[in-house]
DNA sequence: CAATTTACTTGCAAAATGCAAGTAGTTTTT
DNA sequence: AAAAACTACTTGCATTTTGCAAGTAAATTG
């Protein structure tokens, strides 16, 4: 099992120990497909539709890993495999990543089902929240 | 006036798309510092504990600025400075900004005022969010 | 048992970052 | 009014990170 180095945090402002760990263009996109895409596998993660290079897939893996942000575990089916989960901690982002979504379809173009997302979350945002964290906490 | 050239989007999900502007280590602290530190100018963001270099405060100015998350203005004192201050689109990144806090907050040591913070939103976080807006919106 | 799949690793070029120093207006000090 | 200091940058260069293509090793499939 191949150990990361610590993150190194700049201050103690939460904003900045939140970027030292996802502030990349490409973490709360792994974070996002375990979210909503039901990605679970690395070779799902590579077939996002942004195309990340495997080295950096892998990188951010153990660091998301190394900041309990996800976890490993036993694939059911085959142990070729590897499934990747969110912890508590990783779930508990939920808010972070909605609120991103609908200032991201406030200002900018984005597809049909982003739309559809927010339009509901806006119907009964507590709900929708509580209802992505069930789905994830099974 | 330097013209940055336009921030290419790597697909029209929203969180991509928020990530392709600010998805680095330090955009989000230029914009935590003119929402909450009452910075607005070029050597207050310096002054910052992260310590951000001169050069990539430079770059990401002029990046929020392309992406009409900031604008630049007149400095009212002196014209050797410019103020720099939150877009309504900018504003608008409030409740991403907080649910980061409060995320930080949960998950990691902070400074005290953070916990604060945290507390106060807890108690009304529509209260805090309104009252941000207008302290900003002025 | 050969081909394919899965989860990576490696090597190298290109791009981004970080640091120190420099510059060009503007304002303050003497 | 000249010099010093301040403000908002820019420049050059070393270091680090990213991106791409290819390779590997174990597990699975045909």
């Amino acid at each position: 099992m191949k150990r990361k180095k610590k993150i190194e945090f700049r201050s103690e402002c939460p904003i900045s120990t939140a970027l030292d760990i996802f502030g990349d263009k490409w973490s709360l996109l792994i974070i996002r497909d375990l979210m909503f895409n039901e990605k679970k596998t690395y070779s799902e993660f590579l077939e996002s539709e942004e195309k990340i290079a495997t080295n950096i897939l892998a990188d951010r893996l153990l660091l998301l890993e190394s900041a309990e942000i996800i976890s490993k575990q036993k694939h059911p089916e085959s142990k070729a495999k590897v499934l990747y989960k969110l912890t508590s901690k990783g779930i508990d982002l939920i808010p972070v990543v909605v609120e991103i979504i609908l200032w991201s379809e406030r200002h900018h173009e984005v597809h049909p089902y982003a739309k559809q997302f927010a339009k509901m979350v806006k119907k009964d945002k507590e709900g929708m929240l509580k209802q992505l964290k069930n789905e994830l906490s099974e």
